[in-house]
DNA sequence: ACCTTGCATTGAAAGAGTTCGATACAAGTC
DNA sequence: GACTTGTATCGAACTCTTTCAATGCAAGGT
């Protein structure tokens, strides 16, 4: 095995919820674990996927289900499905021969509290002069 | 100018919030679309970009107060700045020397829609056997 | 045991992204 | 006008990502 880090979910901050992104200046450490869960998002095919996951009633899809639905071969299916699970998106289980993928909500559950901006903004006011 | 398609944000669905992605299997225009916002998310200056631009107080910063909070060369400060800007996140006006970023708000609530699953997500359930 | 089916891994080719130095542009100053 | 400062664009190097065919592994059927 190769040195696979996985995304491991933050603790969330002292307010209950998290962190925030929109609130206060992210430090670099917190930016790189992100914009690792960010990049698996940034493909259309994995965003299928993923949707494809998450809509699914009974919560979970068997890969064989997948695969059919995409102009790719069945290992760039499975590299993506990798990807999304390295991200912390999804988990996969294995029942007789059939792999069955499934939703991890608390990840994306995460991510919208991040991109969620505090009730109040205060206005935007043009500032005077930098430095 | 060569052929710069920037994001537009599609119109939500009839029930007044957001098509979904954890609702219904996303069509492949729109997972494009989002493909191309989430990967401008995904990587850690871009993260941190937009973070202190959010954060900021008066809802904008000077480029001049960007630049030297990171180990790069300005002009990779400024090309990180166009995808943020190209993916519709941010948004930039110059005043006098300066030029001004600021947070387009209506984007990451888009997308902070776009991750949130409905109400009552029915219970995972294992399925028998596919197809 | 062998064969078949479902899925993952490997290795290589093509494509896309990141970064820099050099340069160009915009606006203010002298 | 020339000069300085702030920001954007260009072009080239380097790296990462996407994709495939080939192969390997797991599990059930004969």
């Amino acid at each position: 095995m190769s040195n696979q880090e996985f995304v491991v979910l933050g603790q969330d901050g002292p307010d209950g919820c998290c962190p925030g992104l929109l609130t206060a200046p992210l430090a670099e450490d917190q930016a790189v674990e992100l914009a690792r869960v960010f990049k698996a998002l940034g493909d259309p095919v994995r965003l299928r996927l993923l949707s494809m996951i998450a809509s699914r009633a009974g919560g979970e899809v068997c890969v064989c289900d997948l695969t059919p639905a995409f102009d790719l071969s069945q290992p760039t299916i499975s590299h993506h499905l990798k990807l999304l699970r390295e991200a912390g998106l999804i988990a996969s289980e294995r029942r007789g021969t059939w792999v069955y993928y499934r939703l991890l909500p608390e990840m994306t559950d995460k991510l919208a509290g991040i991109l969620t901006r505090p009730a109040g903004q205060p206005l935007p006011e043009p500032a005077e002069s930098p430095s």
